[in-house]
This record gives C-alpha cells, structure tokens and sequence, in this order.
DNA sequence: TAATTTTATTTGCAGATACAAATATATCGA
DNA sequence: TCGATATATTTGTATCTGCAAATAAAATTA
C-alpha cells in the first residue's frame, strides 16, 4: 500500500483540509465545526430530533446533546418538544441561528469554487458521482456484517 | 447550497466512515485512529520529528506529544534525540510497533477494496488523480493570503 | 563567546468527546 | 389498564484535544 494513494488516506486529508479552511469564517461568528454542521443540517432539511441530527452530521448522539446545550446558550438553536413521540426533543434554528447560517453559506460556497476553479463541469460532476458510489460501496460490505443480517 | 452534491460534505462523511469501518480492526490490537496514522506515516516514511509526524498525520503537535507519550507505553514507538538537531526528537517503530502495522495493513488495504469493488480501473485512478486535484487547488487560495505572502 | 533570538517539544489548563448508566416517555402484551 | 420492554435523550465520568505558556536546545549577533 502506497499512502499517497490511498483513498481513505487521500480522503481524510482532504476533509481536514477543507474544515481547516472553513474554520475562520465560522470563528468570526463565534461557531465551531461541529456547531456548523448543526446548522447546515437544520437550515437544509429542517426541524429535526436529536438523533436525526446525529445521523445526519456523524456526531455521537451524547456529545451532539451537549454541544445543542452549547447552541441553544448561544441563541442559535432552539429546543422544543416533538409533537408526535414526547420522548423526542425537536431542535430548531433560531432567528440568529439562521441569519448566521446564511451569513456563512456565501462562503462555504466560495471555498468548493475556490478549490474546483481548475475543474471542468465534466470532471466535477464525475468527482461527486464517484465520491457517492464510493460511499455507496461501503454499505453492507463483508461478510461478517452479512452474516449478522442473514442470522 | 445542496448538502448532498456539496464536495466538502461528501469528502467528510466518507472519511467518518472510512475510519469508522476501519476502527473495529485497529480497536482488536488496541490502537485507536490517530495512533494508526502515527504507524502507517512511520512504518512507509521511516523515522520522524515529531513536528514532521504532526505535518505527516495533521494532527496537533501537542495532542501528537501526548499520543506518542501513550504509544511509547504500549511500546508501539519509542522516542530518542535527533543527531543533527538536539532539540528535534525522532519517534522509531519498536519491533511491537511494526508487527501491528504490518498485521493491520491488510485489513486496510481490503477496506479499499471493498469500497471501490464495483470501480473499474480507469473510474478508480480518475477518483484518485481528482482528489489529489482537489486538494492541491486549496493550496494558496484567497487574495488574503495572497496579499499576506506578497507583502 | 555571551547574550539574544529562533525553533522543537512538552506541559498547564479549560473545555470537548464518547462510552455507559440514568432518566423520561412510549408501546406492547396480559 | 398495569407492568414489562423498547426508544430518545441526557448525564456521570474518564480520557482526549488544542491553545498558550514553559522548557530545552540551536543559531545568530554583538
């Protein structure tokens, strides 16, 4: 195996790479990353429970609760409770929440431009196809996990 | 902004994921991630600095002083002062340190390989040369910076 | 070569993270 | 409907993280 090569490696470096980028923008509003993947899931898809967020941003499900503790402090988010099932706390993007999501979005936006100028539409679009297939490809891989299933 | 074709998304959660499918394998031989990026940059570099492991692996340097402190206790690596330069210290694979990479390099390798099973040839060094792109088109972004270096 | 400045690493400290246990609410079965 | 079980979230706790300050060893300058 050559690390230079190496798709995970090629992968998480690159990620790091674009929070490194990212994290100056958000500092100037007071956000982190974690913080902004927050937001960026609620002004997407909207309103959700803590464990919706959880899947959608990869954070652990306890550090995710404390962290909303930390937003709601900030008057980013907002917790309520769920309509349908009283057990789950929905989480909305409060109006400084959202002013401040969109405040960042132009920049976020700016930084994938920056990094794909050199890249024609072709080779964009083929580069999101295979990055989707790639993580496609990890679902239900080995045999273990089949087995499991099949047990 | 489309979450779901938004590059820096799509990296990111493929990197969580990667380290999440490999880190049942590293968890076997007591190592967690980082400790598992310090042991691929030594065993495919050789001997490092720790300042030179930190640019290796994007790990903190004083988060990297202290992982090396606990892998120097689980004698995966051991620290000793550099010849040119008494203030560098150079981290060695012990014997221990280079059996677990070398056992733990092929369940790395098959993780690749599962995950891009269904690439062709030319799709897989296409995503490769892509990401290399990619991250090489970060380099030296933004007029900031560039009014930094100029001035 | 002694004093000053620069570079490499470690350590103090405050806060973040994740596992496991605790809590709160819902659903199921008798 | 009551008790048992399942699900959603939070909290206790030990550990990890990263900034800034401290330490250690060159390199530079007077």
């Amino acid at each position: 195996m050559e690390l230079g090569t190496y798709l995970p490696y090629l992968v998480n470096r690159l990620g790091q790479r674009f929070v490194a980028e990212i994290a100056p923008a958000l500092a100037e509003a007071g956000i982190d990353v974690q913080m902004w993947r927050v937001l960026i899931a609620l002004y997407q898809r909207g309103d959700r429970s803590v464990g919706a967020l959880a899947d959608l941003t990869s954070i652990n499900i306890s550090t995710l609760s404390r962290l909303i503790g930390r937003m709601e402090k900030q008057d980013l988010v907002e917790r309520g409770r769920g309509d349908a099932d009283g057990r789950s706390v929905v989480i909305r993007l409060t109006g400084k929440g959202r002013a401040a999501t969109k405040a960042i979005l132009p920049k976020a936006v700016a930084l994938e431009a920056d990094a794909t100028a050199d890249f024609s539409e072709a080779e964009l679009a083929m580069l999101r196809q295979l990055l989707v297939k790639l993580y496609a490809g990890l679902d239900g891989r080995g045999a273990e996990r089949e087995d499991r299933l099949a047990g």
